[in-house]
DNA sequence: CATGAATGAGCTTTCATTCAT
DNA sequence: AATGAATGAAAGCTCATTCAT
């Protein structure tokens, strides 16, 4: 009485290898652009194989964006984990993005190219991994400020999204310009941290 | 350099409808899901009419984005006429996007959506304007740095970028959960203006 | 300001040739069996010209139902039109009937063939038409019945049903051994108003 | 004639578990609407094992045929065994049409809504235990004729249909309007034995 | 015999674009 | 310039059938 995905089983490994034909498909053209034809031919399945594994075309981005939220948010998740210094968690933070960005380049620029879209167009799907990745954010920097290490004249709403849009954008740039880019994704963690720290920071006399 | 019917004569204005139009319709469905009969419908014009002003379907979001373009460089550069002071720069910078977003929301809408999407996939387009756009936030960080103002550790290419990316995703949240945002434009500016200013900042003796 | 489908207006006759065109193939094949592609060649007209006419292929079936309905309501009102005597009027309707499937034997054979199909199918369609058409038939006969000239122990409801299903069932067998009958419609008509007048008729002492 | 795994033995009722389950989704969706998969699930088999027990879909309806005439041909042949009175024929035939209906009414609306597209479109099935029923009727007419008892004015190929008409005509409204038909089959059957009787029966004296 | 995952041809429908008027 | 009916390529999805296990 095998489920209907067989998830996690082996033998089968058409989900994952649909999946990651996705990826390139959906990188190299944008998603409206890709075709359903195309992506089972870079799977080497049949077209009808694809609607197996997933509900529709839409599914298949949904699933990336799930896929690549887990694992973020499971990365994320290690690291921080024993950490206490509110400092020490945005490096962490930022470093973890940057690092999945240059070790999967075609699965987030998807994400980053397609999510707005999604995230408007996709009604029925309410990307509550996206919101968790954000909660992280801001509990960083609520935290940081009532251990009075950050600033407290600053909303952890607004700063959340300025901060994932400073990643994003450079995420965006990396991904557009590589495999030439002008900076390494070390480089831009850095240069970013260097600039969030200052700015979250207390002064004090 | 249009001059198709740049005639400046009245009973023709059509042009500039149908981009209105474009706007719209654009913001309601996204690019790929707007047709262009909607388009044509929206401005009160047959559907072959459209092809008189413009190449193709592709051509009328290029627009949308160079008109868009011009009004901001143009603002900025009337704003910013005789100001001297980078620290005034930012603010004026910071302050005229989110003016913009907020007298144009549809518009803005269109921009902040589908302009990563079109920047990697309307190959021919390069988009030149996004990049001066772009060249005057890296003049004014250069500006700051070289008048001693700004630190000199940050690289005005990757901050420019960083910087632009917080706006694009601020503006991003305002105008999905417009009309009921939570933040107003004016608030989120000047966070945003307190947060930059704090990072950029040289912090002396 | 033309209207959509410029009903009644020359210089346009695509309604119709698809109409026409339809009526041949789902004749050749069936409804089910038949492609919107196979209508659209059969019309000279490209596949989505067909789609400015009808809202789907469902939509085509049904305006041939009511074509039909209409043409055979029309005629026997026609000649029904001052005639009193309900045997008259058995007669009139059933030559009627035959009198149709002699001069459009492609038509009858979709409406007999499909009709039933789509009565079951097509729920949303309420097939009034139909109903219309046997409510004709129950007319004549409680009229008859009324008058004293038919008799009184039989049910109308059943009974036109029963007379409906006569007819169907030779005019199926005339369009599908068509064109080599063994019997000629005007046979059948004959021997059909015999065969029901014989039945209809109270015997008097 | 099938051989296929005619063994008699228990443990395998896939056959007509196959069938029972093929009307109950023919009867719900109709022929071209349903899914081999349904009739697979609703059967408790697998997909494939339809085709071992049968050539294709259309080979499912072709045997549901088969079996229903079969039933009728035999009912038939026992209740008119010793029977020699042709009004008595006329009565148990349709007795036996209407019982049948209301004892399979599933079975009946597949055969009564199917079989005319078939006919048609089965194009190497020739229908030929149709043509049996077909002919057990007409030598009922003819014998009557015969036997001085019915009239000899009518075409006992047409009238033959004529009457099949009739009741296929009724069983399908019955099966439509089920399970509130205003109508029973007793009644049915009953008004439509005297309505044939009296049309047939030659007028004495 | 039985399974059900996999196949891929085939279909309806959409819509950007054209062009005769 | 303006129209909008007509075009026809294109693509998402279905489902009867197969075949390796």
């Amino acid at each position: 009485m095998k489920t209907k995905l067989m998830n996690g089983s082996r033998n089968n490994d058409k989900h994952k290898r649909i999946l990651d034909a996705a990826v390139k498909v959906f990188a190299r053209n944008g998603f409206f652009n890709s075709k359903v034809a195309e992506i089972a031919k870079e799977a080497n399945v049949a077209d009808g194989t694809i609607y197996l594994y997933f509900k529709n075309k839409d599914d298949i981005l949904i699933s990336l964006f799930e896929y690549r939220m887990n694992q973020v948010i499971s990365l994320l998740n290690d690291r921080m984990k024993g950490v206490d210094d509110p400092i020490e968690k945005v490096r962490i933070f930022i470093n973890a993005h940057f690092e999945l960005l240059e070790q999967h380049p075609n699965l987030a620029a998807v994400i980053t190219l397609e999510l707005r879209q999604s995230t408007k167009f996709m009604k029925e799907y309410d990307n509550q991994k996206f919101m968790d990745y954000l909660g992280i954010l801001s509990d960083i920097i609520k935290d940081g400020t009532t251990k009075g290490i950050f600033r407290n004249d600053l909303s952890p709403g607004i700063i959340k999204r300025a901060f994932f849009g400073m990643m994003d954008e450079l995420g965006l740039y990396y991904v557009l310009s590589s495999p030439n880019s002008q900076y390494s994704c070390r480089m831009m963690a850095d240069q970013m941290t260097n600039f969030v720290l200052s700015a979250l920071l207390k002064l004090n006399g």
